[in-house]
RNA sequence: GGCAAGGUGGCAGAGUGGUUAUGCAGCGGCCUGCAAAGCCGUGGACGUCGGUUCGAUUCCGAUCCUUGCCUCCA
């Protein structure tokens, strides 16, 4: 099978080749864990677990993605409670997990810390000084951004624009505006580690580039995370990966998600518009978040509202309505088309069409027999994006109701019926509905669903 | 201002140099005690202006508009 990404550093669609026909490295930026995760955390996750499920069908895959747990918004955080640094840490690392598994996203084979890899990052900074790409300035590393001709190759930036961007200007610890920290000192209660430049704790882009090499090596076939992370956190990887190898690219395809926006604004923390998933998963399945997510492409904007609720709950509606009657169906084979569509660059929108496409065909159906095997298909494939997991009826019945009250009143209702007395049918539908459950009578008798 | 992406039918959202996207909603019909689900049929679209072409929503140029990045962010 082909399967086509787009890479951010080339700006196009590209066949992917990986290094090792065989094995392919995946390394996608995770969270910074010092609060609960917004709904923004959780669609690159959705997006490269749907990558990593179509991979590992082709190749022995080795997804990384690590857990940010050094970080001054931590330290702040824990201040602010009153906390240890780690209660922090580990509290939002198993919230980012809960909420990760409950929107059906597989474990990554490894989470790494970067706590954990703190020698790693000292050395690559030292072979960086070794290098002449840093130099140590009161206590201070940074990385010379001007012995690196390169640098902005990946976000596509001349030196002006990396100015721009800067927030610290020339200084007398600093040679270059551009320049950014490697290593810088830690006071008072900041945590730190001890190293050649003093006491301290390493810049905010290290842990993904020492820990890169650590586990898959010096260059990955596939690096991802969010498009906000272009510039200047991939550029800064690039940039201090590159150096301390022998200038092999840190990646040879990069992969970028874009961002949701609330009302057609932006979901950021300067917005304050954070929808934390915690509080959604209240209100919404989780199944009807994940589909939400695969309803728009990955590298669209994705504009987050009730329509958009709504039409994915009636999207898996349809799904799940086609293999109701049908009992008990284990996977099969997904069908080439939905393969082919996540193949060609993570084409979720048209996988979901083909999808329909199948839930039609099973509609029309002559025999039970050929619903059963297209049922199969549909849902082989739905679980390559990570879709219908549960069982049809437990979809449509889940809930806090009664289920024993509405199923008395179905039995009332059915008396009912067979005497064809319709206006106590009738009311009982009434009852039910105002339960906030549907009933639908099929041939199999009646079934019903929440509204 | 610089860089980047995009403007598709009522909404969401793929795709294509000439043929039905898909889902929801609408309309007509079948089915049903009534419904629902399902099925059949149906209307409605490619921002604007030029260019290339036998033919462009699809390629090229211009223009208007929108959005993102350039500061923490996924």
């Amino acid at each position: 099978m082909k399967i086509k990404l787009y890479n951010s550093n080339t700006k196009s669609k590209e066949l992917f080749v990986p290094i090792d026909p065989k094995k392919v490295t995946m390394y996608v930026c995770g969270p910074t864990v010092y609060s609960y995760p917004h709904i923004g955390n959780a669609r690159g996750p959705v997006i490269f677990d749907v990558l990593a499920r179509l991979l590992r069908r082709e190749f022995d895959l080795t997804y990384i993605r690590n857990i940010t747990d050094l970080d001054d918004k931590i330290y702040q955080a824990a201040d602010d409670e009153g906390v240890h640094i780690s209660e922090v840490t580990q509290r939002y690392t198993k919230i980012y997990q809960e909420d990760m598994t409950a929107l059906g996203v597989e474990k990554p084979d490894l989470e790494p810390l970067a706590t954990e890899h703190i020698p790693e990052m000292i050395e690559m900074i030292q072979v960086l000084i070794d290098k002449k790409h840093a130099y140590e300035s009161q206590g201070h590393v940074f990385f010379s951004v001007e012995t690196f001709d390169d640098y902005g190759f990946l976000s596509n930036r001349t030196e002006e624009e990396q100015i721009s961007g800067t927030r610290i200007k020339s200084s007398e610890i600093k040679n270059n505006q551009r320049d950014f920290v490697l290593w810088k000192p830690s006071t008072g209660e900041t945590p730190g580690w001890d190293s050649p430049w003093g006491f301290g704790r390493p810049g905010w882009h290290l842990e993904c580039s020492a820990m890169a090499k650590k586990y898959l090596g010096r260059t990955l076939d596939i690096h991802g995370g969010g498009s906000d992370l272009l510039f200047p956190h991939h550029e800064n990887e690039c940039a201090q990966s590159m150096c301390s190898h022998s200038g092999e690219p840190l990646a040879n395809y990069w992969v970028h998600n874009g961002m949701i926006d609330f009302d057609n604004v932006k979901m950021s923390k300067s917005e304050g518009n954070l929808l934390l998933i915690r509080d959604l998963l209240k209100e919404i399945r989780p199944e009807v978040i994940r589909m939400a997510f695969l309803t728009t492409h990955y590298r669209k904007p994705i504009n987050w509202n009730d329509a958009l609720i709504s039409d994915s709950g009636k999207k898996l509606d349809r799904l799940y309505g086609s293999i109701r009657q049908l009992g008990k169906i284990s996977p099969g084979e997904p069908s080439e088309e939905v393969l082919n569509a996540i193949a060609d660059d993570i084409n979720t929108p048209k996988a979901l069409s083909e999808l329909f496409a199948i839930v039609k065909n099973i509609n029309n159906a002559k025999s039970d027999e050929e619903s059963r095997k297209l049922a199969s298909i549909l849902i082989g494939s739905a679980h390559l994006l990570g879709l219908m997991n549960q069982d049809a009826e437990i979809w449509f019945e889940n809930i806090e109701v009664d289920k024993a009250l509405i199923d008395h009143l179905l039995t009332e209702r059915e008396a009912a019926r067979s005497n064809r007395n319709f206006e106590r049918a009738d009311q009982i539908r009434q009852e039910i509905e105002s339960l906030g459950v549907t009933i639908e009578d099929g041939p199999e008798g009646p079934v019903w669903k929440k509204l």
